[in-house]
DNA sequence: TTGTACGCGTTATCAT
DNA sequence: ATGATAACGCGTACAA
């Protein structure tokens, strides 16, 4: 690996000085235009990059932010990730990425590596730290896109992107007391989860309305898996069998309760119903197909990248987006 | 957003000289303890964490590395991802993650990126670049670990990671001509793809060791998703209607083969057997779950970040890994 | 239009 | 054991 040549070397081949090699690179005015063109040749032939290193410390801007997740292979999250990189790459931004695996000291970490690192900027996906904590943290980063929490008092530089879950779920509820159902169930996500807090509430709300009571056996706690979905349910119908239709907190849960449902001999939709919660691909492949609540990860990546280089470049931005989920009914419910 | 202290500022306020913190810090020798004590404590308190650009440009280490994946929405990158972004946790690396989308222009601009934030190493999966662009490319990085490639010449500072593909289709064939099949087609991924390439060569010469003729008609090729499986199996059993197993590039492909076997009304395994590879999570979850060569990605992952450490710190290391798949016979064959 | 001096925050080197 | 000084590669501010 030879040395890489600097804007020293550009400068002393084309015998010009430093600063008229970096004006001529960067297309800033005060180079003429053939001496721009020489110098240009001069840097294609010699493979001269900039060093962004050396950059970053002389601007403090180092055209890369941090990605937080909890597990880049959950579905959710690489869909997300992947608009991000999108995003990312479309403004030439690298995209430092991060699993917390729901560990409180891991995230913690990644916070502390990201700041070391002085990226521009932190799209934080399921932040799982107490509010103190979190404020402390978002005033450390110039800017931030908290994904899937929420913030009372917004900051200037911070903008929140939410998933409409308590409207998603009072769609899916009305859905299925619209196809007669009356004992619908709740396979509810992780208790410190945001959006299954919202879920829940969407849930329950709608229950209420509908005149329908609410059955806390009628509502079944787990992690936010199939094999979790899959007991949870085995536990659930066995406490209550006069279930006709299950919501589950999101697509993998909602696989296991297909799959327990087919272990019990109770067949989907016939005599269980079953609604899962943000279209992952494999909500197509299963056989039903999962009737759910599509949300276009992807595109919420995107979006955040771009809110997030919004704000980064002090663009007007707003302090809170809502995405609303979409009813895409299929063969389960 | 305050400033962020630096070491002057620590050393202003212990009122010692900037090396003096600087050791404390990197506790290196050189400092009476009672002083480093009294030094940490002044970071703790003034919230002091080392700026890594700055160290980085003095150190040309930036203990960030780059992993090129073609797609991190693919169950197969997303395992490997995550398996790397642990390996370099532990070791307090941080991951720039970046995706080709297949597309050899992004792929470029991704390794000139990389290659200006210094990277100390690269984890370069499925590299779709021509043999002189690699060497190229390889000359750049100070480390590389290129999975799904293999190099002819070794490098002292690269390392290839590869799958057994030859040895794993020929389980398959293997295993199928066991069952009793004599009319396995192989459904292969992108002709560009390594793996492709390989396992086409182990299904060959598994056949023709059997004593069976290899076929033309037998082999379809389609893109490593399930929608291309699909489509590519009703081609091929259009085709040839005696088809009686079909071995799939990958587990994606196979459950299309799968869907598109049950819309013609053909049984799996009954009428047709299905062998996938890689052994993704939905291998388990669709039905009937799926035989297919099983490989520990995510251990793949963290064993290449360990390889390219090993090659960052001098540590002496093979130049190339051979991973062997092994056959977990499940349901669909 | 072009060049010079300096600073960004840290480590390496050489003194003390 | 501690400190002064010079890099590292680039951009900013100002001078020519």
């Amino acid at each position: 690996m030879k040395r890489r040549s600097t804007l020293a070397d550009i400068a002393a081949a084309a015998g010009v000085s430093l600063m008229t090699v970096s004006r001529a690179i960067n297309s800033k005015p005060g180079v003429s235009d053939e001496l721009r063109q020489s110098i240009l040749a001069l840097v294609e032939e010699m493979g001269y990059r900039p060093n962004q290193i050396a950059r970053g410390l002389a601007t403090h801007q180092t055209n890369s932010v941090g990605l937080i997740v909890p597990d880049n292979t959950n579905p959710f999250f690489a869909q997300i990730a992947r608009g991000v990189e999108d995003g990312a790459y479309a403004r030439e931004y690298s995209v430092f990425l991060v699993n917390t695996v729901e560990n409180p000291t891991r995230e913690l970490d990644a916070l502390g590596s990201l700041w070391e690192k002085e990226v521009d900027g932190l799209i934080w996906c399921s932040a799982r730290v107490a509010l103190e904590e979190l404020e402390f943290q978002l005033r450390r980063f110039p800017a931030v896109v908290l994904l899937n929490r929420e913030l009372e008092n917004p900051l200037s530089h911070v903008m929140t992107l939410n998933v409409h879950d308590v409207r998603g779920a009072r769609m899916a509820v009305s859905h299925l007391l619209g196809q007669g159902c009356r004992h619908i169930a709740y396979l509810n996500g992780p208790l410190h989860s945001l959006s299954a807090q919202r879920r829940l509430q969407g849930y329950q709300s709608a229950l209420t309305e509908a005149g329908l009571s609410v059955d806390p056996l009628l509502e079944q706690c787990c992690l936010p898996d199939t094999a979790s979905g899959y007991d949870a349910t085995l536990v659930l119908l066995n406490r209550r069998p006069d279930v006709d239709a299950i919501l589950a907190f999101n697509d993998l849960v909602a696989v296991g309760a297909m799959q327990a449902c087919q272990a019990l001999g109770r067949s989907v939709p016939e005599t269980v119903r079953i609604i899962g919660f943000d279209d992952i691909p494999l909500a197509t492949i299963i056989e039903p197909q999962l009737t759910t609540l599509h949300v276009d990860l992807q595109h919420i990546g995107e979006l955040a990248m771009q809110a997030l280089l919004d704000i980064m470049e002090g663009v007007a931005c707003p302090s809170a987006m809502l995405i609303e989920p979409e009813l895409f009914v299929r063969d389960s419910a």
